[in-house]
DNA sequence: GCCGTTTTCGGCCCGACTGTTTTCAGTCG
């Protein structure tokens, strides 16, 4: 069995035993395996092979047993027998919002209730509320829930959740009552998809604050409304909760709301380790009461600097707070100067109007200019992308020879080179062959159809792509869309160990649909040597711009100027590229 | 189920909000 249906058979494990009421360190257990199963760069076969396995932290002795026997048999009795005594439609009761272990465990008990359907219909006919702990209330809740739960369930690109944001951190800012106002969540860690919005108000005067946010516009629907936390739904099921909190406990709150959930678990321990309980409202003395009145925070911190400097840290970058190695290098010292967006000077592989482009040469060269780079990368589709009017050699030829005379013209300060996005084609030729190749400046090479094979015929296709010397990079090399299409099945460490011998670019794809390859594979890949360029995929000149978004992900996977193509001036591109 | 220069047993991050309660359990992040 993959790696990856390993993970899935374990998180299956967690949510089966949440719903048999088991002790939840144990659900917590299996939950934290498959993600230090996921986060495992290596191969697993190799690992097993090696007894390496259980010296990973978070797999111990039994779920080393259940993965070696999975990985080898495909199979595991325990989890049958499980999934045989918890009925499927079970499961998703747990998607429903407000509806935990302990509460289904009632309905099932009381009611015999076993699946949504179920559930709706005693909701319907007022069942539910007739069971102690349950009331009218709840009722309408659940039902309620089960009506927009796919709404509420769906993830939204960064992209869509950071515009969403951006002018309700404005708009806070205004209010004459807030001092300080900022994004957390997983916007603020820059992930490729946003759960729901968390915003950070300090203020000494809390109520209108939370008025003003409860009555935005967009809103549809008030969750919460109390003292310190608002929350509200928007329209579409995005939802957003305001925090506010006193000046003194912003940067803890800020911290804290920020998370992840892993990072804040580590943190917690390393004040523990101190003598201290680490909260949002404060670092206090491990024994204290957060009922004690005269509680006091060992340390005033104006910012979370003065938090993570306390717990002898230097501060991380919030893109890099995943518990991904960060506790340990922010313990030890500095971190590196991660990428930012005016490092990128310049964008490969950008679609015109002679692909499926909707703007002309000139106008993406303008857009360029006016964006302050130094160069253009135009890569538009080969001759098999039919469907997105691929160019064939003699429209190719006659582009090569347009982009020349651009240059020559001085027109433009920002040069522009000369490129494909070429298909790789099922057995991993190429659709030019090397003298038409051999005539650009740079080659993006991708895979856009036969996107079911196996993962050794996927891997061994994209390898053979990258062996050919006139390849400069590989395009999107998952073909995910987020939220929409699953990537391919391809083994990524293994194009990444092709990619770096034969000194082959991996393009991060900025598109924020696509952000492929995966910051997760960033930070080993770069130290084993692979290099990154950070392409827009701009099919108009606003799809320029895009690269912002490959910039932050960027930072997620903790790379640096020094790893990123683009970030290289025009002379030392050329150089790169070998052209004049 | 995992983990350990205070540990191989007894912990495992911490607190707000809601609803249904007369003091708290469940859920969420």
């Amino acid at each position: 069995m993959l790696k990856t249906d390993i993970v899935a058979v374990l998180e299956d494990i967690a949510e089966l035993l949440e719903l048999k009421g088991e002790n939840p360190f144990k659900v917590r257990a299996y939950q934290s395996g498959a993600r230090a199963l996921e986060a495992m760069e290596e191969e697993l076969g190799d690992v097993i092979a090696d007894d390496r396995l259980g010296k990973i932290k978070g797999i111990g002795k039994a779920l080393v047993e259940k993965i070696t026997t999975l990985h080898e048999t495909g199979e595991l009795e325990y989890y049958d027998k499980l999934r045989d005594s918890v009925p499927a439609s079970m499961i998703e009761l747990l998607t429903i919002p407000n509806l935990g272990p302990k509460k289904i465990k009632k309905l099932h008990d009381a009611l015999g209730i076993d699946s949504i359907d179920s559930l709706r219909a005693a909701c319907e006919a007022g069942k539910v509320a007739e069971i102690p702990g349950f009331g009218a209330k709840t009722e309408e809740k659940l039902l309620s829930g089960i009506a927009n739960r796919e709404a509420y369930q769906a993830r939204h690109h960064w992209w869509e959740a950071a515009a969403v944001a951006e002018p309700i951190v404005e708009g806070l800012r205004e209010l004459p009552e807030v001092q300080r106002a900022e994004s957390a969540g997983s916007l603020r860690r820059m992930r490729e998809t946003v759960g729901d919005l968390d915003f950070i108000v300090a203020s000494t005067d809390p109520k209108p604050v939370m008025d003003w946010f409860v009555g935005l516009e967009e809103m549809v629907e008030v969750t919460a409304h109390g003292q310190t936390k608002s929350s509200v739904r928007f329209h579409g099921g995005l939802q957003a909760d305001l925090r506010v909190v006193p000046p003194e406990q912003f940067a803890f709150a800020l911290l804290h709301f920020t998370g992840s959930k892993d990072h804040n678990v580590r943190m917690r321990q390393r004040a523990l380790e101190r003598g201290w309980s680490l909260s949002e409202w404060g670092l206090f003395d491990k024994d204290s009461k957060p009922e004690d009145p005269d509680r006091q925070s060992v340390i005033v911190a104006e910012s979370e600097e003065e938090i993570y400097a306390k717990l002898d840290m230097k501060w991380v970058p919030p893109e890099l707070r995943e518990d991904r190695g960060e506790i340990e290098v922010g313990a030890k010292g500095s971190f590196p100067q991660l990428v930012e967006v005016e490092d990128i000077v310049g964008v490969f592989h950008n679609h015109t109007t002679a692909s499926d482009g909707r703007n002309t040469l000139e106008e993406m060269t303008a857009a360029a200019e006016a964006l302050g780079l130094e160069y253009l990368g135009i890569a538009d589709h080969s001759k098999a992308s039919f469907q997105a009017s691929g160019l064939e050699e003699e429209r190719l030829t006659a582009q090569i020879e347009k982009i020349r005379a651009l240059n020559a013209s001085g027109k433009f300060k920002c040069h522009v080179f000369a490129g494909s996005e070429v298909d790789i084609l099922k057995d991993g030729s190429l659709d030019f062959d090397n003298d038409m190749l051999a005539q650009l400046d740079y080659v993006v090479a991708s895979v856009h159809n036969a996107l079911t094979l196996t993962e050794e015929e996927m891997t061994a296709r994209i390898i053979r792509a990258i062996e050919n010397e006139h390849v400069t990079m590989l395009g999107h090399m998952t073909g995910r869309l987020l939220l929409r299409r699953e990537p391919y099945a391809v083994n990524v460490g293994k194009v990444i160990d092709a990619a770096i011998a034969n000194n082959t670019i991996i393009e991060l794809n900025a598109n924020p649909w696509r952000l492929d390859m995966d910051w997760r594979h960033w930070k080993a890949a770069s130290e084993k040597g692979l290099l990154c360029a950070i392409n827009p995929d701009a099919h108009d000149t606003d799809g320029l711009a895009l690269f912002v978004a490959g910039v932050n992900v960027a930072r997620k996977g903790w790379l640096e100027p020094r790893h990123i193509l683009n970030c290289r001036p025009l002379a030392e591109v050329k150089q790169y590229f070998g052209v004049e």
